[in-house]
DNA sequence: CGAGTGATGCGCT
DNA sequence: GCGCATCACTCGT
């Protein structure tokens, strides 16, 4: 019944079945576990938001692999992100997995953050890899076998809710963000506009060079 | 709580 | 070169 079949063939589903019933789910490495309680659903080479949408290359190459393995990358300098790859083979689709409850190793977890706020230490998708001790060297790691593991809940949380995407450029919205509903340790939504002010050139003054 | 911003490396065009 | 599936910090309310 519960065990590696079930979690491998609930991950071999489509993404938008995948995703939802990834929340409650259980993300274990070594003595920390995190209880999912938002994720986002991003759909290979269909979906303009996603790392799989330009093809194949040497950073997504096991989003294109068999469904039930981890995909990390590293972005912005200094952060990784983790997403369960799912689908069938070859669809590269995936699920962000954005935030959680940290439900076990908390005194490792708050070494690891160094936040106050218990509620923040998985608040986030690089926060969370962070509370986790997931990094690159666990990109392609298998979901059943570890060292990152995935268990699914019994059931079903009773409320979840839907929307855009975090975050992202050049991608229609697509309410394909699915969370807890009032779960404190969702992670704050932020637009996806340009965080850094553009100055119009014609009215800047040149930093360097007169 | 919200808005604003610097830090930082790598994948891709 | 540019742009990023981000975060931690600051300042103001």
């Amino acid at each position: 019944m519960s065990g590696s079949a079930d979690l491998r063939a609930v991950l071999a589903g489509p993404v938008l079945e995948v995703a939802p019933r990834l929340l409650g789910a259980v993300v274990r490495h070594g003595d920390v576990a995190v209880r999912l309680t938002e994720v986002e659903a991003y759909d290979g080479a269909n979906d303009p938001g996603s790392h799989a949408y330009r093809g194949e290359t040497a950073r997504n190459g096991v989003m294109f692999g068999p469904p039930g393995h981890l995909y990390v990358y590293f972005t912005y300098g200094m952060h990784f992100c983790a997403n369960v790859v799912c689908g069938p083979e070859g669809r590269a689709s995936a699920v962000l997995l954005r935030a959680g409850e940290v439900v076990d190793g908390l005194a490792l977890a708050r070494e690891r953050r160094g936040t106050p706020r218990d509620r923040d230490l998985a608040r986030g998708p690089a926060r969370l890899c962070s509370a986790l001790g997931v990094d690159r060297t666990h990109d392609g790691a298998d979901l059943v076998s570890g060292p990152v593991t995935v268990t699914l809940a019994d059931q079903a949380p009773e409320r979840v809710s839907t929307g855009p995407r975090v975050g992202l450029r050049g991608a229609p919205d697509r309410p394909w963000r699915f969370w807890v509903t009032g779960e404190t340790t969702v992670s704050p939504y932020r637009p996806a506009k340009s965080r850094h002010v553009r100055t119009d050139p014609r009215f800047e003054e040149s930093p360097g060079q007169g």
